[in-house]
DNA sequence: GTCTATATGTGGATAGAC
DNA sequence: GTCTATCCACATATAGAC
């Protein structure tokens, strides 16, 4: 594939994740990205077969986001301290989450109402967070069904929270749940 | 207004709560709601003046709704019994919410993205559940921005397991943060 | 108040020239 | 590979008979 080529589809896979996050999947035109990625409506189609082929890369990008993240986060020394990083991510997207909610989250809760398979694939991004997470406490010492119940406490807690921030339009709720979500893990086997 | 009358707008409510839980806002066509409601296609706009018209009856009918559990949660002789009853509401909708996600939730989460009036009564439902939670948090002795602490992390836990539940189709994740918040409670103030 | 037929606008998708 | 013009389906909304 030239490289003009991977740049366009590109582009328009950067104006789907900016767009659909601000708009939602079904609201968000096929026009609307074009006219954002600077492509012409009709050349679209050389790029993705249909508008489901562009929710289908839309998460990809998403997934490759986050093993970027995952990355970032393995690199502090100890579990807490990765914890407190995923924890930190939210946080520093406050605003933006205020605005349209967590990308994740508001994509999965809009896409599992239609039954197809794009349903499917914004849940394996759920689905690796917490494979992650429960890692993490497994290592504090836990068993593996409490590491696991802590991972989905831990999720569930930042997205019920996101949820609210982007209901109210205030990031005061990611940051009051983010804060005691971390004094929870700092005394965590104590 | 007729009795006959009444029946058929609330008739098409009901539809509303029923197909826009299940499809969302803005998926769910007019068409659907009347034939789901036996009406007319073109009677619905006798009834509402426009679609976002019957979004608003859809959140007063949730509203009210939301009125009736009120009264039964405080028909619970002490607090904590009552954010108990409050906590196995999402326990006992769980194979709903694993089908469709909460109600109020996956609404607010779909029309805060656009801009709308609707979306501001969408998180009125959400700041009377957190209003009811902090009094009765208030009420275990807690000072006023601990029970509001309190109340937030609550609702966070129980949406964002509704999120989770949702996107995994498995009623799980509600029943094991519910176990979970429902212990938390049972240890406040020990 | 009720209902049929239809206007109007929009969005996904395609044809086909270049 | 690129882009214009357009098809077609569908959804909101209205007109107007009954």
């Amino acid at each position: 594939m030239p490289s003009r080529t991977r740049d366009k589809r590109s582009r328009l896979v950067d104006a789907a994740i900016k767009l659909v996050h601000r708009r939602g999947f079904h609201r968000t035109t096929l026009a609307e990205l074009a006219d954002d990625a600077r492509v012409p409506l009709g050349n679209v189609y050389y790029y993705f077969k249909t508008k489901e082929a562009v929710g289908e890369a839309l998460i990809e990008r998403y997934m490759s986001e986050y093993e970027a993240m995952l990355s970032a986060w393995d690199a502090e020394p100890d579990p807490k301290a990765r914890l407190g990083a995923f924890i930190q991510t939210t946080v520093d997207r406050k605003d933006i989450i205020a605005q349209s909610g967590c990308p994740i989250g508001s994509l999965s809760s809009e896409l599992n109402k239609d039954g197809g398979h794009l349903a499917d694939c914004t849940s394996r991004l759920f689905a690796e967070q917490l494979a992650w997470a429960e890692q993490q406490f497994r290592l504090l010492g836990n068993s593996k069904s409490v590491a696991y119940g802590h991972a989905v406490h831990l999720l569930s807690a930042i997205e019920g929270a996101s949820l609210l921030t982007h209901s109210f339009g205030d990031p005061k709720y990611v940051v009051q749940e983010s804060q005691r979500l971390r004094a929870w893990i700092r005394d965590l086997g104590e």
